[in-house]
DNA sequence: TGAAATGTTGGGGCG
DNA sequence: ACGCCCCAACATTTC
């Protein structure tokens, strides 16, 4: 009679997933395992809001796997020793798991495949969390992409091969126990919840894991996907996925999503269509990951190298944290960054306003940027991350050029006409009449004294949008054109 | 998946 | 009727 073991990493879900799936249908009794070595992750592990989610995901899998008469086996140290040691105290002699693509965590499953391989144990990886993987799409001249349009041309023919596996049909689970010479653990004593009790908003926006993840997909597809072209940029509406968590740590596949959406499709054929902007998003997320995987290096480098010499600022610690807490007077980005702190997320279209604002007008290097929403994002991702940040700060890939300067007062207009999203996050802007609340410091000193905002940060903002802009567009010169 | 500066056009008021 | 100016509305260029 064999063991199976899966290894659940960033794939936490049961439905398309096809390391537990094979494991499943390998025959024997499966035994699920997660072990919790963050330090094998470096600059890189997850973050507070990361491991907030985590926590909440890992309960669910416990959960659904209890029900179906097994449990999670919840360890903890270096990946390969313990699994070594649970291998051999249980005699499993073949292991399964869903792949990665972080750089570090690469190199440590490459280690831990081979060296298990050696021993003699039958190792699987899997695809579940693309819909194509890094290598099997390149360009005409065999080189990964560089740019968006043509790799997503390419890549975008396999959407309609999307076809997830359901739940297995035959489930024999090995139920959690006590493994001898190693400390047990539960989910609770991995220690990722916060000692302070700054989740409460967390809880009130979100259900993390499968059952959070199908409810939310329902969600989206019952209202919001249809008018997602529209309002996809409008952080006042609820006109976003909202699954980007979910997408983080496998609580949900794109697969899945894909297919779903054809689901519906065959009811209400103009939903595919209508999902089609929706979908493009998803290959961004694809793209992302292609670069990480032939890029690694973007995680911490420009992968643009003509930028390593542009003079980014060291910020000042003031600065950078009235931007990190939404207190630069900038009412758009204060609103984006307290939607971040205070929930783990941010809407998209806000992200590109705040992260502009910190790598343009600011002149910070994005890793600052990246840091910060690495720790605090509950969908921190590093293809996405990495990816986005460099997209934005002009350093990336089919990138916005440096000169593409978001004005956030504009912005804020155009996405954020009555003022909804600013006031639901700042609070001190809620009498401001509309035509001002994007830009306060205009209104004349007695209107700022009976709005209840005279003498705040916004009446005079920690940023002159138009001369940083100005330095900034300077400074890209510049560095263009060398020392002179 | 910009914004601001600069250039062009065309309608309307006016002498 | 005509030229002139003003300026909104676009279009193009530049950063």
């Amino acid at each position: 009679m064999h063991t199976s073991t899966v290894w659940f990493r960033r794939d936490l879900r049961l439905i398309d997933n096809p390391a537990f799936h094979a494991a499943c249908a390998s025959g024997g009794s499966v035994q699920c395992v997660y072990v919790h070595a963050p330090d094998e992750e470096g600059q890189w592990r997850p973050g507070a809001a990361s491991n907030w989610w985590l926590h909440h995901s890992l309960l669910s899998l416990d959960a659904s796997l209890r029900v179906l008469g097994g449990g999670l086996w919840v360890l903890r140290g270096d990946s390969l020793p313990t699994l070594q040691h649970l291998l051999s105290v249980t005699g499993g002699d073949r292991i399964f798991w869903n792949r990665r693509y972080e750089p570090a965590v690469m190199a440590r499953d490459t280690r831990v495949k081979q060296v298990l391989r050696e021993q003699g144990i039958e190792v699987q990886s899997f695809n579940a969390a693309l819909i194509v993987e890094p290598w099997q799409v390149q360009t005409l001249q065999g080189n990964p992409y560089r740019v968006f349009t043509p790799f997503w041309r390419n890549a975008s023919a396999r959407v309609t091969q999307c076809l997830p596996q359901a739940l297995p049909d035959s489930i024999s689970l090995l139920a959690s126990a006590r493994i001898p010479d190693v400390e047990t653990h539960t989910v609770e004593s991995l220690g990722l919840l916060p000692t302070i009790p700054w989740d409460q908003d967390f809880k009130a926006h979100w259900q993390p894991g499968e059952d959070g993840a199908l409810a939310q997909l329902d969600e989206f597809l019952d209202a919001a996907v249809s008018r997602y072209s529209r309002d996809r940029d409008r952080p006042d509406c609820d006109g976003t996925s909202r699954l980007s968590p979910y997408l983080a740590w496998g609580n949900i596949s794109p697969r899945q999503i894909v297919a779903a959406i054809h689901a519906r499709g065959a009811d209400d054929p103009g939903v595919v269509e209508r999902a089609a902007a929706y979908i493009r998003e998803l290959g961004w997320r694809e793209f992302s990951h292609h670069l990480l995987y032939h890029f690694p290096y973007t995680v911490e480098k420009n992968l643009n190298a003509a930028f390593d010499a542009f003079p980014w600022l060291e910020p000042q610690a003031k600065l950078l944290s009235a931007w990190q807490r939404g207190k630069t007077g900038i009412p758009i980005v204060d609103a984006g960054m307290r939607e971040l702190w205070q929930t783990g997320w941010m809407h998209n279209r806000v992200r590109m306003i705040v992260a502009s604002l910190l790598t343009k007008n600011m002149r910070c290097h994005w890793l600052q940027g990246a840091r910060w929403f690495w720790d605090t994002l509950v969908d921190a991702d590093l293809a996405n991350n990495t990816q986005g940040w460099q997209w934005t700060a002009g350093t990336g890939a089919d990138a916005a050029p440096y000169f593409r300067v978001f004005n956030p007062v504009l912005q804020g207009e155009r996405f954020d006409p009555e003022g909804h999203y600013v006031k639901r996050y700042v609070p001190e802007l809620a009498r401001v009449p509309t035509k001002h609340v994007h830009q306060p410091w205009m209104l004349k000193p007695g209107e700022q004294e009976s709005y209840g905002i005279a003498g705040s940060v916004y009446a005079k903002p920690l940023i002159d949008l138009a001369q940083t802009r100005a330095e900034a567009l300077g400074a890209y010169q510049a560095s263009r054109h060398g020392p002179r």
